[in-house]
DNA sequence: GTAAACCTGGCA
DNA sequence: TGCCAGGTTTAC
């Protein structure tokens, strides 16, 4: 599911609805590979007051009271959702988690590919976990996203911008789509932008996040929000999942390639 | 660098 | 039946 768009929309109606509420209830179902299992991780958490949910890349911080942390990522298709009206008692398919904060707030971490995680960590193990991103897209100034880029010198452009150390948050979707805003070619390596193309992109990366922001995320596959409501900005998409379909300024069929071991969409003519 | 691994479901 | 999927880590 999540880019950075898509994830701080979950953080924000995360911490909207639970910031400053206790945990009262956990029932674990199924877990995933990494998220820990029965008796100690309810332990853990269980009785502890919520006191925000920040992000870090793709990363959700949950902050208590105590000064604990447990970190979430919810990978491919992790969720949280918010259950309204009649508490949920059976779980669905996927189900693994649910936690309950009182009467009118349940919420159900839910992830069907198993990739996603929820850990409670030491301080020692937030600060690791979240030390080697590179900087925050929409709060960066776009020379300093250029000049993160030109470090990976000798990788595709496509490579870098999904390298989490370089700028922290973009994913497939985000970079096809900032590199078609830029008219680049995402198979172009690094050192041979020029500093203008450079730039140029960085400025359409923050454009492109914070219009989806506004939006609230994609949904061009399933990805929903806590309160089960898809976002709008696939109807925004120019070149992510649009293979054969007309460039919507050229009229050209866009293509699709593997690059970066990644499937990756483009517009033959306008990206150079 | 590139491939494979984690896991399940949907679609051609 | 086989291939692909918004992410990331680990291994050749």
């Amino acid at each position: 599911m999540p880019e950075l768009p898509e994830v701080e929309t979950v953080r924000r109606q995360l911490h909207e609805r639970i910031a400053g509420k206790t945990i009262r209830e956990v029932s674990i179902f199924k877990t995933g590979r990494e998220t820990p299992v029965g008796s100690k991780f309810v332990q853990a958490i269980v009785g502890r007051r919520l006191k925000g949910v920040e992000r870090r890349a793709k990363v959700l911080v949950f902050r208590f009271d105590d000064g604990g942390v447990m970190l979430g990522h919810l990978k491919m298709t992790g969720k949280f959702v918010f259950v309204t009206g009649s508490r949920r008692v059976t779980p669905e398919k996927h189900d693994r988690i649910f936690f309950v904060f009182d009467s009118k707030t349940h919420l159900v971490w839910s992830d069907v590919r198993k990739f996603g995680y929820l850990k409670i960590a030491t301080a020692g193990e937030t600060l690791a976990a979240l030390s080697h991103y590179g900087p925050e897209p929409l709060e960066a100034k776009p020379a300093e996203l250029a000049e993160r880029l030109k470090r990976k010198s000798s990788r595709t452009i496509k490579a870098a911008l999904l390298d989490q150390t370089v700028i922290a948050g973009i994913g497939n979707i985000y970079a096809d789509e900032a590199l078609f805003r830029a008219g680049i070619r995402p198979t172009r390596k690094v050192n041979k932008l020029t500093d203008d193309e450079r730039l140029l992109l960085a400025k359409h990366i923050k454009k492109v996040l914070a219009q989806s922001l506004a939006q609230k995320g994609t949904s061009s596959n399933d990805y929903i929000d806590t309160e089960g409501e898809k976002g709008g900005f696939q109807n925004f998409l120019r070149v992510y999942g649009r293979e054969g379909d007309p460039c919507r300024t050229c009229k050209n069929s866009i293509k699709k390639i593997l690059t970066a071991q990644r499937g990756t969409h483009y517009c033959v003519s306008c990206q150079k």
